[in-house]
Order: structure tokens, then sequence, then C-alpha cells
DNA sequence: GGAGCGATGTCCT
DNA sequence: GGACATCGCTCCG
């Protein structure tokens, strides 16, 4: 098994953690079938775009107003998910960098579908030979096509192998790194800080 | 293949 | 009450 990353990985600034994580696998744990003939498989997906939040300075960020209920996991321990709710049918991942008691963040915001991608397009409402494309570029489409929800994964783990959400590190190694402004956001929209694989066809629109 | 737009729940002011 | 880190549909080229 490739190993997950470790806190470590995510105690660093948020334009820093979101160029690293790019190539590597987010990868969750899944039940499928009923009764007797359930089993566990995996679904997994390789980050190929990521957008970095700072915390307290970013204008764009959901902490940029200090610590609330929501937003509450972004202050803790960096390698923790924050998901929300958005649009009032969406949920997004984060995950948390920087030390404790700072909010840096990454978005992730698209993969390139790599394992149960049958299972990904039952979730996503989609035929079992959907464009692998309609999966899991966008980050509500990854949520979705990952089930993940936020009562189901706010505030868990991602660096332990027992959350069923985790990172891994296949070995793979990114080419080039593209660097533009974030997606969808009206304050900061400026700041180049949308990191994705570039070429890749899996980056959202 | 791109612009326009409606759906819809939650959070914070 | 308004804004929102989105998506999928329609209509047009």
């Amino acid at each position: 098994m490739p190993p997950i990353l470790s806190r470590d990985f995510y105690l660093h600034p948020p334009d820093v953690v979101a160029g690293q994580l790019l190539g590597k696998l987010l990868v969750r744990r899944y039940k499928t079938g009923q009764g007797s003939s359930t089993k566990a498989i995996r679904l997994a997906g390789r980050i190929v775009e990521v957008e970095a939040y700072f915390g307290l300075d970013d204008p764009a960020a959901h902490t940029f107003v200090g610590k609330t209920a929501r937003n509450a996991v972004l202050f803790g321990p960096p390698g923790f998910a924050y998901v929300y709710f958005i649009y009032g049918m969406h949920f997004c991942l984060n995950i948390s960098c920087e030390p404790e008691g700072q909010a840096g963040s990454l978005l992730l915001r698209a993969l390139e579908p790599v394992e149960g991608l049958e299972t990904m397009a039952q979730l996503r409402g989609l035929p079992s030979d959907a464009a692998p494309r309609l999966l899991t570029s966008g980050p509500g489409r990854l949520c979705q096509a990952l089930d993940i929800r936020r009562e189901t994964h706010n505030g868990i783990d991602v660096t332990s192998a027992r959350s069923g959400l985790h990172v891994e590190d296949d070995g793979f190694v990114s080419g080039q790194i593209e660097v533009t402004p974030r997606v969808g956001i009206s304050k900061a929209a400026e700041r180049p800080l949308r990191f994705s694989l570039a070429g890749n066809r899996f980056v959202s629109r």
C-alpha cells in the first residue's frame, strides 16, 4: 500500500501544500452492495486541481471573518477535512493546513478518476459508461462521486487510514504545474492561487 | 463550446 | 435578507 500523507505534509502554507498535493491520490473507502453481499471497495482519483485559501488574511476564505461554528475545523490542526454545503445542493471538500491556530486550507477542485469508476457514476446518478470527465471534474462533482458529505466527513482526520478518507503518494511524478486565479469567488479574485496539472483533461472549466 | 439562468439550504449580518 | 469556493440545462452559434 502506498504511504498515506502524514500531518507534517500539511503543516505548511496553503500555496506551498497545494502544489505538492497535485498528483497524489485521494482515496475513499466505501461499502457497496447490500445485506450479506456487502463489500468494501476503494474510490480513488488523482488530484489534478487545487485552490489555496489563506486564513485571516484572505478576503475570499471562509475564515476571513474569524472562527465560527462552521469553519472551526480550519482553525484546528492540519490534515483534517472541512466539508461545507454551498448553493443549496453541493458539498465542497477542503483539507486544513498550517499549524493549529492558523486557518489555511486546500480546496480540492478536480480529480482524475482512477479506481471505482462504476460506483462513482452510480453515486453521480449517471449511466455506468458515463464519460469519466463528468465524474470528478469540479468540487461539487467529486464530493458526490465519492459520497463525501458534511454529516459524514466534516472534521475527520485525513492522515489516518481508519478515517476511510485519506491521501496517498503512489509515486506519480507531476509534470508542469499551472497557476491561475481562483474560480467562482468575487473577493481577491485576481490572486493566482489555483494550481493544476498543465494539460490534464480532468481539470474543471 | 459558450453565455445565461434557475434551483436551493445554510450561514452570518 | 443577501450572499454563496456550483451544476446542469437551455438556447444560440
